[in-house]
DNA sequence: ATTTCTAATTAGAATTATTCCAATTATCAC
DNA sequence: GTGATAATTGGAATAATTCTAATTAGAAAT
């Protein structure tokens, strides 16, 4: 991990009174070094090789502590096993039918500022997820 | 259910070359007389006083074939389990994180088409899913 | 430097929602 | 009615995740 995502994983954690370890950093660097939407259990695998003793329960919780400090978005698709994605630009979600990848899709101010419009007055918005199904043409 | 329902449902499910039966007939029921999104197991203990014999199994098997022949959508929201909808019509989904509500949000054809329109070439879209987190000020 | 306090990690058990399976039952076409 | 096929059933199995109790590590105070 650079040294500039090793001091932001620092501080965000700080910032929620956390403390960094060196679980919570090679788990994010695995989701930084490969931007697939890897499941609990591929990060897991990821980063075994790095820190052998770490623990599927240890990979769940630092996912879930990455996630708190909003350093990391939960994918979820249908009924599938929750992804994990590092990328905080607003971007919707695309899943390909037959390969089962997902891919990021660019989500433009002003769509969003549309979408979220639909809701009547009353619903107080925190989150928005947008997402896809379907099949991609070419390799992406 | 309605003479009509029940036609509706016959014909659709003739249409993909299946039979109507007392169980699916009370699962659809069941999804039309309230629609507030129940889950599998909230479906089986409504449909268990007219139907007592109905197994789980069947109850899943019954909101399954309803999904597949687009008389139902399945809703899934985070890790909990997948609710089910009977409305057709476009539409998002709201959760309202304190009470585990979940509304319906009216989604205009113009904002679907612009939702859809951020996906670059090569993405064939089959579905879309927008849902909402949040809180609800009044009483829906 | 040691103690102390709390946070974080760990291994494994438990849970939840769902799916699978093999056996029975119901229905349709003939 | 008979045979073929579809649908249902109960229970076992599965997958992903969460929980729990015990241990370890780190920071702060002495």
């Amino acid at each position: 991990m650079s040294l500039t995502s090793h001091d932001a994983l620092t501080q965000k954690l700080a910032g929620s009174g956390l403390r960094n370890t060196p679980q919570r950093e090679v788990v994010y660097a695995a989701l930084l070094a490969r931007r697939d939407h890897p499941t609990a259990d591929e990060v897991y695998a990821r980063v075994r090789p790095e820190l052998p003793g770490i623990s599927l329960a240890t990979v769940y919780n630092c996912l879930e502590t990455l996630v708190q400090c909003e350093l990391v978005r939960a994918v979820n698709f249908e009924r599938g096993p929750t992804r994990y994605c590092p990328n905080l630009h607003p971007h919707a979600h695309f899943h390909d039918n037959a390969s089962g990848a997902t891919y990021d899709i660019d989500l433009p101010a002003d769509v969003l500022a549309r979408v979220k419009a639909i809701l009547p007055s009353g619903y107080e918005v925190e989150d928005v997820e947008i997402s896809f199904r379907g099949k991609t043409l070419a390799p992406r």
